[in-house]
DNA sequence: ATGGCTACGATCCGTAGA
């Protein structure tokens, strides 16, 4: 199974660079964040087209995720069950045997910024809430935008970043506590090169000059990371005009 | 230098992202 993860920055401007991608890549599943769309508009019919089944959650103008896949989607479960939310932040649906976690993280604003206070209880909550789904599914994959840099290493200037949102220790520690719970940063499993990231700023030349964070990452059980064989950051969407501010990131999973 | 893009829904600017 070929997973992978996309915050578009708005569905409806970047189906163009979807539809190329999904054709390119062959995803068989994409978790996909920041659609922007409300369920009604939904671009469904187009996806369909390119030969996915699709679940989504959105809202207008902000946040907005979806699931898609070759196989069927079921028992999906959108939101954070018993954490009340107006923001469509996650989707869960299984699919191929394996059940899947679509992730927008908040973003967090500032530290010790309302967002910022709204960032950590939602990091819990999500903690809870996949420590609950592990118990029940023991192939768990958690793809998204989580908005942690989780070292230094995931950071273009750890020194400029220090202690900024994304970055700051309890961040870190939310990040870690969903490692704890037994999931693997598919990315880390592997040797990587130095310098990989997943977002770059749109200003200042942050791409060109490779200005980035690693902030998007695919988290797997361990009966999934133990057949995962490649994670990648495909940087190839981030060159084309107007793109989306992030990459895709993806997980190879070999069969049973 | 606290800016610098981009998307959105609203107007000709504010909010939000990261």
């Amino acid at each position: 199974m070929k997973l992978a993860s996309w915050n578009v920055n708005s569905l409806k401007v970047r189906l163009p660079h979807l539809a190329d991608w999904l054709a390119q890549a062959q995803p068989d599943v994409l978790c996909v964040q920041e659609t922007k769309s409300e369920d009604a508009k939904f671009p469904r019919a187009e996806i369909e087209a390119l030969g996915y089944q699709v679940v989504f959650s959105g809202q207008k103008t902000y946040n907005g995720v979806a699931l898609l896949a070759r196989t069927a989607l079921e028992d999906v479960v959108a939101g954070i069950p018993g954490f009340a939310d107006e923001q469509k932040r996650v989707l869960a649906a299984t699919t191929a045997g394996v059940r899947v976690v679509c992730v927008y993280c908040p973003n967090g604003q500032a530290v010790g910024s309302a967002k910022y206070e709204y960032k950590l209880r939602w990091y819990a909550a999500l903690k809870d809430y996949l420590a609950a789904e592990l118990a029940r599914h023991p192939r768990l994959a958690v793809a998204g935008d989580f908005n942690v840099a989780p070292e230094d290493r995931d950071v273009h200037d750890p020194k400029a970043w220090e202690g900024e949102v994304h970055v700051s220790e309890p961040e870190r520690a939310a990040w870690r506590a969903l490692l704890a719970l037994g999931l693997k940063d598919s990315f880390r499993l592997f040797e990587q090169p130095e310098k990989i990231y997943s977002w770059w700023d749109y200003r200042m030349m942050g791409f060109r000059r490779n200005a980035g964070l690693r902030i998007d990452h695919i988290l797997l059980s361990a009966p999934l990371a133990a057949r995962c064989t490649a994670s990648t950051v495909d940087k190839g969407p981030r060159k084309l005009e107007r793109p989306s501010d992030h990459a895709p990131v993806l997980a190879e999973i070999a069969p049973p």
